[in-house]
DNA sequence: TGTACATCAGTGAACGCGCGTTCACTGATGTAC
DNA sequence: TGTACATCAGTGAACGCGCGTTCACTGATGTAC
């Protein structure tokens, strides 16, 4: 049997393998030129199969970003047996794990975080879904700026805003961190400065009040 | 001479008309639509003109995009005389001129701050343009938080670093304030609410310590 | 174990939709004399 | 002031490119007997 391929095992783990490698190749097509640009026969070329191939496996391009997502998500849950964690938020710990916890997500991710990021401004069921994504967070970060403000603290506005405020600030300085290409600009700071920095700001603003 | 349209004036005069309205059209779409999903033929439908009148104005969508931003910057320019401003920046007060400088242009260009950002995502070349617009904000408050920091505050991070945090804080926000659709989070902040929780958590982060 | 047929993953050329862009045409404004 | 011609803003049907999507085909794997 000379010619013929390396033997690739059953007709289902052939299907599974080329799935697997086409997701990997979306999202090394993502990384580079965007999901927004990324066109299927990219994604296929990238991944060494035909174009038809795709339709074998997905719908279109919206459903193999929501497959991206779920597998994102899998992947997050099976790490974040969440343990409970410091309600205190006057800690700088408690905020840096938040923080840190954060930025693990979004850069271990980021292919998938920039298609969605694209994808939202576009497809109103992928601005849902991000929102969604953004949830759980910013719900954690609201609840514990009222235990914050129910020990005395004083919020610079409603616990929600705040969150809200919060989530941005983190999301956007990580997707601009992500995506940075301004060595003009200086060096990008390392992870862990960032994440630092990042924590610092949001429990004491620019004044680096000592608390903790 | 019934039947013939009142009459516009010159032929000079028509023809900024036209321009004129399918600029005003183009934002009314941008604004609802999008930049990236916004058709050609919808915006001379907008503007109640004929597709190839388009093309005797602008050369494409993205040079449409151009002039926006030109009149943009224009109209800001012309209003801001930048009067010289307070560089201590551990003054709530200052801070907060900051941030409303900034909310104001942000909020005051909804459509077209809208459609730059979403060209970015896809153009090179609008990427640039975005940082460019960011790169006077940047520089001015980098070189604020080098003053709190020679007059011995301590910053989170270097001070360029926590400029381009705290620009990523007021854009992000500006911008999910402006596209906000969810009532299930409760009422949006009013844009002096926001701006004082911006102000705020620059300033104090979210512990409140009282400065300034 | 062997043969005949069915099914399936994958192929890639061809198709066709959507939308940007063009262009021959119209009617009005400007210019020459 | 009047006439003839040129120019220009605007029109909208038609064209054509790019890219998503299809589909007849191939060769290999699975199934029936």
């Amino acid at each position: 049997m000379p010619g013929s391929e390396i033997a690739a095992g059953t007709r289902k783990a052939r299907a599974a393998e080329t799935e697997a490698a086409l997701k990997e190749a979306a999202k090394r097509v993502f990384g580079q030129v965007g999901y927004l640009r990324a066109k299927i026969t990219d994604i296929t070329a990238e991944a060494d199969r035909a174009a038809g191939s795709f339709y074998s496996h997905f719908d279109s391009k919206e459903q193999l970003l929501e497959a991206l997502l779920a597998d994102m998500l899998a992947e997050g849950d099976r790490r974040a047996a969440m343990p409970d964690h410091d309600p205190d938020f006057s800690s700088l710990q408690a905020v840096r794990w938040h923080v840190a916890q954060f930025w693990t997500f979004v850069t271990g991710n980021p292919a998938v975080i920039i298609a969605l990021q694209q994808a939202a401004m576009v497809d109103e069921h992928f601005a849902r879904r991000q929102l969604e994504l953004m949830a759980p967070t910013l719900r954690d970060l609201a609840a514990h700026l009222e235990y914050v403000r129910a020990a005395g603290g004083r919020l610079p506005g409603q616990p929600l805003a705040v969150a809200s405020a919060i989530v941005a600030l983190m999301s956007q300085y990580a997707l601009i961190w992500l995506t940075d290409r301004r060595p003009e600009l200086g060096p990008r700071p390392t992870a862990d400065e960032a994440v630092d920095m990042l924590a610092g700001l949001i429990l004491h603003g620019i004044m680096g009040a000592s608390a903790g």
